[in-house]
DNA sequence: GCCGCGGCGGCAACGGGTTGCCATGTATTG
DNA sequence: CAATACATGGCAACCCGTTGCCGCCGCGGC
């Protein structure tokens, strides 16, 4: 038992343990901060008089000095999309092996509340991951002048990135739709703020040349179910058999859009989302998506990290590619065979426009 | 343009400040933290050169006087877990009101990590929200009595506590179902360590006794979609009509296990799940559920914590509990009509679809 | 004219470690 | 045995604000 009650709240210092250990504070200090500068014995003898008082480092009077507070902070564009569960997990994983704190900050898709927060935050960590930040490239830039920084989800020029093969992804996404007989593809489009909507949309633009699948774009919506739901409107509008979501909240919207106005996946459309979210798996029909390794980028980008705040100049030029793959679930079949006509059938909304326009 | 360009990456102190204004240190400190203590026209005449020179002030520097740091932990169990994203939102929105930076722990379901990551941050913040935690009654006191601390889904003497009104949750899916006419409830435990769950068991218990219907207990299995397969494995082995499980995610993975197994959910066995995450609502059946409401248990757990950190000697004895509600989707139904039997009919096995199993 | 008081600003002592530099003592080397 | 090297530990400055206390000054009251 302690032989020294602390008598109020008061916090143990150095002090209370040099003066206890019969040696000066910065001794006290050394034998924790850099144990090979101090004499071994001294330094267990110091050790076992800190247990003793219950000595605690104060890590804020550290980062004073150090300016290292082992703390990195993690935005994240929606906590509510659980997409980012697994990346937090990763990076808190990684952060917590080399002795960091994470904090975690949600930018609720704003680029307005992320500037904010980050701004409130930077100067009290030694780095931060920006997970699919909504922020300008510039303001980005900004803060990557003042604090490492590495990007997830976006490359970005003189910064550090993790991105993952998203063009690989909408290619694999695509040629199997295509082996399915679909000739035409439509691509929900999520946020324009986000990088990786543009990615992917301008690769299936390139798939589609190579594959000789027409596609098409609609949208933007928003990157939830209920997105999802009114991009099933707009589908109703201009049909197609066969569409590429930005995500698999906005494939699950889609398809429950769908089948609310009677059309059936995967049996009329096939539907392929992005992320493969647990969720995924668990709705009717399974969705097929592709599967990004989420735990590993949200470590990969940590790691990264870490390597820059411990000094490394870091930063590699090219952006760090992660593998993805598809993910085949019963959301996409084989196209509905209606040999002979031009449109799914159940395309019943509006006549069909042209050559009926010329008709008396 | 500021004229005075810091040379290094040298951050700009009240000092460099105070020799531009001809003022000394303190009166700089002074005018940000005490206004009221300094001339207004000097305090604007530094505001002035601050801005200029890019001041900020330094929350570390700042918080080894005060030692308030403006931060505050959130502990969470399982960030995978859908329901705390919610949480997170309603907590960080109070604490960004209050201008405080939020740190969230994510205890991973582990007693032990959980312990661990809060030692570590606790010296660094103001307080700290437990959100379901796993820890001991003893543990949870002992970081209570180094830090304002609240604690959320548990009730606890001596520490504020908010929690959500289980009891009344589990008595409205016990009537509804008896409504139903169930006379038999199985439910499925979660953690033990989760304090909820002996909650809502001892709940169901009474319920059982007042409305007449008997209940028994299975698990305890792990809160997750595979514990509730798991579960449904267990459920073939002593049949029941009627299932009460611990959170959504396990009566999910309930109703999948049952339909591998060819058992018909609502047609065979009625699921009720607890929490309403979003998955409730798009997985087929739609989820019948005590809905609680998250968001304010974020917010009212943070607004609490931050009054006791205010200095109110806080807590008003007595938890604070928040209103749920049942959510009635299609998950439930009139019990399967086998007058005369002892077990529902589906007790062979194989599946014998009756006349209400395709009914809408 | 003297005294008291309030407004304002400066001095200096923190808070709790960290670290450059020096002093001492011992081990190594020629 | 002298000269040099190394291992240890202490001193004191420093990181950057905050705050108790005091002094100065001008103003109003008696």
């Amino acid at each position: 038992m302690p032989d020294h009650i602390r008598p109020p709240g008061q916090r143990v210092t150095i002090y209370d343990v040099a003066l206890e250990a019969d040696v000066s504070p910065s001794t006290v200090s050394r034998a924790f901060s850099r144990p090979s500068r101090v004499n071994s014995e001294t330094a267990e003898r110091i050790r076992q008089v800190a247990e003793r008082l219950g000595y605690r480092t104060n890590p804020l009077a550290r980062a004073l000095t150090t300016s290292r507070t082992q703390m990195i902070a993690l935005v994240i564009a929606d906590i509510t999309n659980p997409v980012y569960a697994e990346i937090v997990r990763g990076a808190q994983e990684v952060a917590a092996d080399g002795e960091y704190t994470t904090v975690l900050i949600d930018a609720q898709e704003s680029d307005r509340l992320e500037r904010a927060a980050v701004e409130r935050t930077m100067s009290t960590v030694d780095g931060i991951v920006l997970a699919s930040s909504r922020m300008s490239d510039s303001a980005i830039r900004m803060v990557a002048k003042q604090r490492p920084v590495v990007v997830l989800n976006r490359a970005l020029a003189d910064v550090p990135c993790v991105v993952t093969d998203d063009s690989r992804g909408v290619r694999r996404a695509a040629e199997h739709l295509g082996e399915l007989g679909h000739d035409h593809i439509t691509y929900v489009a999520g946020p324009q703020a986000s990088w990786p909507n543009g990615v992917r949309w301008r690769s299936l633009l390139e798939a589609g040349m190579e594959l000789e699948i027409k596609v098409r774009q609609i949208g933007p919506f928003s990157p939830t179910l209920a997105g999802g739901e009114r991009a099933a409107q707009e589908l109703c509008a201009r049909p197609a058999t066969a569409v590429l979501a930005f995500n698999d909240q906005m494939a699950i919207g889609i398809i429950r859009g769908l089948n609310r106005m009677g059309v059936n996946v995967p049996g009329d459309v096939s539907v392929v989302g992005f992320d493969n979210i647990l969720a995924a798996d668990i709705v009717t029909p399974g969705l097929t998506t592709v599967a990004a390794p989420l735990y590993a980028e949200g470590s990969a980008a940590t790691r990264h990290l870490l390597t820059m705040i411990e000094g490394a100049r870091g930063h590699t030029g090219r952006p760090m590619v992660l593998p993805v793959r598809l993910v085949v679930r019963d959301s996409t079949a084989a196209r509905n065979p209606s040999p002979g006509r031009a449109r799914p059938a159940w395309v019943r909304q509006r006549p069909v426009p042209g050559p009926a326009a010329h008709l008396p």
